[in-house]
This record gives structure tokens, C-alpha cells and sequence, in this order.
DNA sequence: GAGTGGTCTAGACCACTAT
DNA sequence: TAGTGGTCTAGACCACTCT
């Protein structure tokens, strides 16, 4: 960034500081994890008040494209998505194998690993909509933090009528090989297919903290409907990383 | 809001003054629509200078809870979304029937409109690749911005190899009835299958002004691959308003 | 004109990181 | 200790909306 530098009228300064950042992002002449310049050094180069740098640097950052390090700096921010969850993941050859689902689409060299809560409830409206249930009907609920390499990743909670699921391991912490997919077809509701409704939104401060998320990346969430040929057996919400996460979906005409 | 309320020490006061405004947003005190304090009024009901309330409602306009809109307030954001993209789009049904594609999810009731550029270019090798062609091949591509109710939705950027299109009217900025996957069929390619990759992201400032999308909301981004049996033949690049669209995918194990 | 939000200044003190 | 970003103040002037 070339020493004193001129700002135009009409736009305003932050807004112009903002832009010549970007573009210094953009061509790649600061590239990922780079330090931009710090405040006293934008003071300098464009002659304007430290509340105004500050503003420009806080557009990059709600942009997604740089994070602030205290006492540090602020960075160009690198994505990274080192996970793609595809349609194989449901596929019954994955939770029909043993193998958990979670580990379908992970590196063999990761680490995965996951808290879990199981909570018996009454089920909101939306859910027991979704799983065509009078509401208030109880549910059992499995609420989980998945991480890869101590990266949290994703927030998922599952709810199953508590009329299927109770006095079963999915009912337990660990369900066993295959996990709540295999046990359900084991227990008399062979599964006939999976809907998910897709959208993304910035994140509650909750899931911020749970997910470790910087400034300026949204989340993807997910309402994954699991059915037989009769009914829906389970409805999974999930809340996943943008920045971490590729989703994959084939189709076919 | 009460009059002058206490502010604790330990967290920053615009953090507590959004936590408030936040809680009235979710307990439903304010609804959709509803005008928040003024600044002014912030002022005297936490007893801070202008700046700090002024960033606690920059929080919540970048969590996607709140507009601002000059001279008139910030106003608690409502949702809507009104589109809804599934499967079923891409049957053969759908495009194989005449209709246009962008039609089989739309209401009756909507205006549809879309603005369309058709351009010869050498692609770009992420899109080279993908279409599994040397870089710098000469594709045809489609940009389109949609629009429902005039409200702009999505914007695309369809990349097909020239060799295939040009010549075509998959080159024409009117493809006639069942659009580019139609064309492709008559053309001798047929359609065996389409890849979806999901992510999203803040948009770029081109983006949120071509979507008029307002502070705090994400695009979600998809690259559609539609191949034939033996090749990939067309790469569409899309950027969808987050905020108006529930994507839909079915799978079956 | 009164009320709203948008931009900007010139300070202050604090918390964190590096050396 | 020096340099970084985080919070906060008490003003100023401007642009927009509504009546």
C-alpha cells in the first residue's frame, strides 16, 4: 500500500479504503493468511481518523474476507473446505455396511470426533409437522457437535417419535454400527428415502461460539426428513460451517 | 424498552444492548417489520454515547435480524422465502415438456422476468475443468439474472463448450420451449445426470447490489454439472438470494 | 422542521501479542 | 515495552423521510 493515497468525494472514505483493500485481496497481491496494514498505517496512508479505518476493515470482515487478530493484526481469511458431504453418504451400502455415516466422506487421515446428549421432549410444532405427529407428541432427540481434527463442523439434532425409538440403542448414546439408519430398518421401518430442504443464514451468537465461526461466514442448514413407504421415522436439523463444507447432490433426470 | 436500563461490567456494552434488543426480537416482543429503538432512544435508555448503540444495531443488522433504513428506523427483517428449487426441476418431465425450467417451481401467480447475455469466451479453468476440457477452450456462456415479482433471485452463468452450442440456439439468447437441456437432447446429447456442489457465502458488493440483497444476508452458491454418459456438457454457475430460497433434494439410498 | 440514520473526527483507556 | 486491535466518548455535519 503506497504512502499517502487520495480519497475521491462522493463515496464515502471507509467505504473507498474497503474497496482498495478488496482489490489488494482480489489480485492476489495480498494472498491468504497475509497481514493487511494495520490501522495506524491506513491513518497515514489516507490521512483520516482511526474510527474511519476501522469501519473499512470491518466491511472486509463482514465480507468473509479477512478476520482480526487481537493484539496481532488483521489477516486475509483462507477458505479451507476440507469435507463434501454427498448424496453417497445415505446411501445404504454406507450405514448397511457398519460403517458410521459421519465417516463416509472423511479423509482417513482425520480425526472425528463428536459430543452427544439424548433428551427425551415434547416436539415443537415444526417438527412434529414434519414427522406428521399431533404436537407436543414426545419425542427423543439426539444433539450432537461434530469436529474433525478439533474443527467443530456441524450441529445436528435428530428427533424420532419416542414410540420408535425408546428401550432401542437409538435411544442411547452409541447406536451401534451403522447407527440410527441401520437400527431403524432393524427394527421394522426399512427406509425409502431422504429429504433435505437446504438454506443458509448468518449464525445465532450460540452457534457462532459452538462452531468456532469468525466474523462474516454463514451457516448452511439443513431439515433432513428420513421415510419409509408410510411414514416420516426421523427429522435431523443441522447446522453446518459454511466455510468448512461442500455439499454435493446428484440428480438424475 | 424501559427507561434507563443498567448495563453490568465485564461484557462490552453494545454486546449488551444487542443481547437485549435481540431477546425482544425472539421472544416476539418485536415482531416482523417493527421499528427498534432509535439510536436517540437507545441513548437515553442505556445512558452510552451515539457510536456504541449505533454498534449494537450494526450486530444485529449483520446477524440478518434488523434493517436499517435512513431516515426512517431499523426494522426488525422478515423472511420470505417465496421460491422453492427441488428435484423435480430437473426432471425430463419438467424441461422435456416445454416449459421452462425456471417455471416448474413458480407459482401461478408470480412474474417471471430475466435479463439474458450470451457470450463466446475462453473458459476460465475451473469451468475448463470441470467441463473436462483444455484451459482456455472456447465455451458459450449464458448469464441470466431472474427475477420473480421483480424482486432478482438468482443470477447464472451457464458454460457449455462452443463446439457443442455455437451454431445452436443454446447460443441464441432464446433457447425455445424446454430451454438448453431440451436443445441438448435434439442435438444428440443426452442427459444422463446432473452434480450439485452447495456452499455458501457473503456475497460480493456486485452481488448484493445485483440482488438487492441488504446487510446480514448470505448467497448460496451451487455449480451444477449436467453431463451425457460419457461427458460433462454443461457447467452452470449460480448465485442464489439466500434469503428467498428453500432448496430441495431429494435421495434415495 | 423534527426526527431518523450515515459519516467522520480526535481524542481516551483497555486487552492482547510479540520480543 | 512497543505495536496491535477492542471499546467508548462527545461532539460535528450530512442525507433521508415524514408531516
Amino acid at each position: 500500500m503506497a504512502r499517502s493515497r487520495s480519497l475521491k468525494p462522493g463515496r464515502p472514505a471507509y467505504q473507498q479504503i474497503a474497496d482498495e483493500l478488496r482489490a489488494s485481496i482480489r489480485s492476489g497481491e495480498l494472498g491468504d493468511g497475509d497481514r493487511l496494514p494495520s490501522e495506524t498505517e491506513l491513518i497515514e496512508t489516507f490521512g483520516v481518523a482511526r474510527m474511519t479505518v476501522r469501519a473499512a476493515l470491518q466491511v472486509l470482515q463482514h465480507e468473509g474476507l479477512a478476520v482480526a487478530e487481537h493484539g496481532r493484526g488483521v489477516f486475509v481469511r483462507h477458505r479451507r473446505p476440507f469435507r463434501r458431504r454427498s448424496v453417497q453418504r445415505l446411501s445404504r451400502a454406507q450405514w448397511g455396511s457398519g460403517r458410521a455415516m459421519w465417516e463416509a466422506d472423511t479423509a482417513e487421515d482425520r480425526t472425528v470426533s463428536a459430543t452427544i446428549e439424548v433428551t427425551r421432549e415434547r416436539a415443537a410444532d415444526d417438527i412434529a409437522d414434519r414427522l406428521r405427529v399431533p404436537p407436543g407428541t414426545d419425542v427423543v432427540v439426539r444433539r450432537r457437535l461434530h469436529s474433525v481434527d478439533g474443527q467443530p463442523l456441524q450441529l445436528s439434532a435428530a428427533h424420532l417419535p419416542a414410540e420408535i425409538a425408546v428401550g432401542t440403542p437409538i435411544a442411547e448414546p452409541d447406536t451401534g454400527p451403522g447407527g440410527t439408519y441401520a437400527r431403524l430398518e432393524e427394527l421394522g421401518y426399512p427406509l425409502e428415502g431422504f429429504v433435505e430442504e437446504v438454506q443458509a443464514r448468518m449464525p445465532s451468537p450460540d452457534e457462532a461460539r459452538l462452531l468456532a465461526l469468525p466474523t462474516g461466514v454463514p451457516v448452511i442448514t439443513i431439515v433432513r426428513v428420513a421415510h419409509t413407504s408410510d411414514r416420516p421415522v426421523e427429522v435431523n436439523e443441522i447446522v453446518v460451517n459454511s466455510d468448512l463444507y461442500v455439499l454435493e447432490y446428484q440428480i438424475r433426470p
